[in-house]
DNA sequence: CAAATATAATAGTATTACTATCAATATAGA
DNA sequence: TCTATATTGATAGTAATACTATTATATTTG
């Protein structure tokens, strides 16, 4: 997987920036070291001028590559859910067996990141602490529904719509496969916050794992 | 239930605000009229001199009332948890069979709200709608640690468990009750968001209702 | 009626979120 | 290698945001 991995390119919707940060250096710097400072100060406290200060480059030449940060934010994004797409896929397709098929995909999408190092310029791990930290902010705008007509949030759609496909192999009857899966991704990223922030909410620790609960909770959904 | 509801005043921590908005004209108007306008134009784009505007009063009347933006959201917030309590416990303190009584509680919490309208300057279908579009806002934070030691989120952690004790009663062998029922409630949020805005991913509808869908999920999760 | 309290009006600061302009530098092509 | 072009950096500037402080004016209460 990783000589695969470290060869292709994440795609990214072009409308999402103005130029293509994977184009230059700077560019890649950009992307680098917005991972850290985000995962650093939080989304909220996350500026340009900061970044700029960070990255020894001017502010202005950061607008150069996105509009504003809540696109770079989209960016990184994106590019998480291409990385989870090629994992997936990756992982998955010579599985024979339905339910084992199933069971990998969800472990994919529930598992935390710790390690994975496939891009030079990008932190796997930090990016996913990024993701469950911020990624809800990307969608809950008042211009969702206009970026999501531009295409901003496909390939996070497209990686639900691929384990959509898992669930009615395993059970074609089930009525509710794209909620399922939806609330299997989109819940993973919650229960994970929950186990850093509100650990009274959650049974999900180091011993008993997201993916456990939801391996369990698609088991029974599907039966 | 209306007469009670309406008698009775939310329960908000006190390090919420800086004055007790329920004790004044002005105080009110604040919460009636924050309501409209964060669902009117979002919680990023609302500002206190935009609402000041809105109800003819100064920007620092308001800071007199709440510290900044998040704060006001962190009270709506605990405002409509305490709310969703009340309604919680009025309607399943007396149903004796266990499966009937979870149902009925995982109804309530999953529902879309349309048309209740118990405290005369809150508007809970459009509060509901907030919720729905924002409530991830006030977690999401780099304060959410602090926060949640001074007790911002305690109503909302303590809807959570008292489903938590339902379910113990319907499967105490059942090992994810909290992440379920945190699940379920944050969940359910994320399906009526799914279903206004990426209809794509969901199968919530007019019809299949969210409430259907983790109705069926809970029941096959503890069976 | 006086005192206390609440609200309004005004002004001011630091930061944010940009845009515009121009100079310096790197690069790529002829 | 020279030159044109693209890229980046530096500076400056604007409008909006997120406040704080002060003082004046209502309003309530004792």
């Amino acid at each position: 997987m990783e000589i695969i991995l470290s060869n292709l390119k994440m795609q990214v919707n072009e409308k999402i920036y103005v130029k293509d940060p994977e184009t230059s250096a700077l560019g890649k710097k950009i992307l680098e070291q917005s991972i850290l400072l985000i995962d650093e100060i939080g989304f909220d406290n996350f500026t340009f001028k900061k970044l700029g200060e960070k990255i020894g480059s001017n502010e202005s030449s950061i607008y150069r590559y996105f509009e504003n940060k809540h696109k770079l934010l989209v960016y990184l994004s994106s590019w998480y859910w291409s990385w989870m797409e090629y994992k997936l896929v990756f992982s998955t397709t010579n599985i024979l067996d339905k339910k084992e098929k199933l069971k990998k995909a969800i472990t994919i999408v529930t598992e935390k990141i710790t390690h994975d190092a496939l891009a030079d310029h990008i932190n796997e791990a930090i990016l996913n602490k990024i993701i469950i930290a911020e990624f809800t902010k990307t969608l809950h705008t008042k211009e969702v529904d206009q970026e999501n007509k531009e295409g901003f949030f496909l390939i996070y759609k497209r990686v639900i719509n691929r384990i959509v496909l898992i669930v009615k192999e395993v059970n074609p009857e089930y009525p509710f496969a794209r909620s399922l899966v939806s609330t299997i991704v989109e819940g993973s990223l919650h229960q994970h916050f929950l186990t850093d922030h509100l650990k009274t909410i959650t049974d999900c620790n180091e011993t008993v794992t997201t993916t456990q609960f939801y391996l369990n909770l698609a088991e029974n959904a599907l039966r």
